[in-house]
DNA sequence: GGAACCTTTCAAAAAAACTGAATAGCCATG
DNA sequence: CATGGCTATTCAGTTTTTTTGAAAGGTTCC
């Protein structure tokens, strides 16, 4: 037994006799003639040795094996028409994959429908999303593991050979849950009576480049958690105090949850940037480049 | 514009090419001289416009694009085998569908593995479940809408024409809720002390037959619900009494949720069947005849 | 430098697909 | 019930596609 008898030749005549209604018309909207038709039906049948048609009237009917190669048929026809299409697209200059390394300080949903956008237009293109923190999210960049990174400034390794795109501004504030002590405080509080509480420390998940470390790390209570988000609910919880990105707890000190206090210690605003590879054209990055923009990363608040 | 270019004989050389490592050893493994294959390859490379191979270098290397073509080829490859097999299979006697009506006296979950397991051997065998209460099971029967029914005993119509299988005996048991007044009587309860409660009905869906009740129906206060779980779910929450399938409930007894109460009513036993068309001789519909088992419908229960 | 691979080219041969005319069946129409 | 118009199939001959094998040209490895 050589290999499978059913040919895209055969599913193209299937789908035709079925939207022409016969073999003559099929025949004609093929350009062919219809005994080139019957042929093609004929070889199948005989290899695969089933009957496709039922040819006892005569106007020829589809057996329900035929409707079933044709129904079938049709999603195999589509996606290798999508397949060809997608081949072109990789060989002139679209990646076959595009990886995207996000920074915990985002929410990889924000990036959800932008994704959905960009596979229904490249369904082919495979899109990863990988998670970091802090050096950790370069490092992903620096050793290869993504393509494309979303992070925060001031983390850039000093390395040439990157490329850097700045997005909008984001602010952190320093925050406590509603149900703690330091939420009834109006005034200024001083490190001091920050220093009674422990932080919520997000841990860089660098693996060789220096773990760096945001805000006080002089203080000796201190909690690490691996994401941003956890850190968010790890503070609402009441577990700890600590600065907040405010694009990611707007929600939170909307509904009281979360309550800022005014500390003493300056608020360093910084900045969203993309960051890629010098020299890299792939068009998929560069449709990211261009689509991530901070209405999508929900940076776009009022302050 | 023809057609797609993109062949399966060049899908089946990509993957001997992948598999063996050249050309060479390809073609060996296909049968064919290694031109044939230079042959397959740079025809559709030349239809597609794009290239399949690196050829700088001396040993042909696959470009993404070749790659891409390669990795989803191998899925549609897989496809049309098993496509072919289906179709043998679906002209040898297996339908190309079943569907499958289920009384909501039976968990439609309990089925669930088991359409999985049929499913894996007969990837295009579709299964459809179907819910129906009462003689409106019997209806979806009758009426066409499915192939192959699942009820209790004591509905069927006396029509002619269909075949019965009887499972395992199933009781009912006349439950309350663990928080209401009859839960704590021991001895048997009157009916005229039950009609001081709402009884918990579940509607026959039939559109056609005559409609069917089971238990009482000259009580004067009756609450209707659509399914047998909700019927559960209403008289664990206390809104009614009445009887329920043991099998239904064996959980709640266990947790005290339900309690049952002794009642002069006798308890009918009934049996659950599976009942199809007389001379339907589908294989699919004989694999569920054979596979659907009281065991599966959670009915071997030690009283 | 030579042996052992590899891929490609090319003309010829083989195989497959297609054609057109003939055949035969169904069905609606008059 | 005959006829014309539709259908699909058969078959022999033609065209197109695919395969072949020998020759040529490269790379790698020893």
């Amino acid at each position: 037994m050589a290999h499978n008898p059913i040919t895209l030749d055969l599913l193209r005549a299937l789908d035709a006799i079925d939207q022409r209604g016969s073999f003559a018309a099929a025949a004609t909207a093929l350009h062919k003639v219809p005994s080139a038709l019957t042929y093609t039906v004929q070889k199948v049948e005989q290899d695969l040795g089933i009957d496709l048609f039922d040819r006892s009237g005569h106007r020829a009917k589809m057996t329900p094996a035929g409707r079933l190669i044709l129904d079938e048929g049709r999603g195999i026809l589509r996606d290798i028409d999508t397949l060809a299409s997608s081949a072109k697209k990789i060989a002139s200059g679209w990646e076959p994959e595009l990886r995207i390394g996000v920074d915990t300080i985002f929410e990889p949903s924000r990036l959800f429908s932008l994704i959905q956008a960009f596979n229904q237009e490249h369904p082919y293109i495979k899109v990863h999303l990988i998670h970091g923190a802090l050096s950790g999210t370069w490092e992903l960049l620096i050793n290869g593991s993504a393509d494309l990174i979303l992070s925060g400034d001031g983390l850039d390794p000093k390395a040439e050979g990157y490329e850097i795109k700045r997005l909008a501004e984001m602010k952190r504030v320093f925050v406590v849950s509603k149900d703690h002590p330091l939420a009834s405080k109006s005034c200024t509080v001083s490190e001091e009576e920050i220093a009674e509480y422990p932080t919520i420390v997000v841990k860089d998940t660098t693996q060789l480049l220096a773990p760096k470390t945001v805000g006080w790390t002089r203080h000796h209570r201190m909690v690490t958690v691996p994401t941003m988000q956890d850190k968010i609910e790890a503070q609402i919880a009441g577990l700890g105090v600590g600065f907040l990105p405010l694009h990611r707890i707007k929600h939170y000190l909307d509904s009281g949850d979360l309550v800022p206090v005014k500390v003493s210690q300056p608020d360093e605003p910084f900045k969203a940037i993309l960051a890629y590879q010098k020299g890299n054209t792939g068009k998929a990055l560069n449709w990211f480049r261009e689509h991530i923009t901070a209405e999508v990363l929900g940076l776009d608040l009022q302050v």
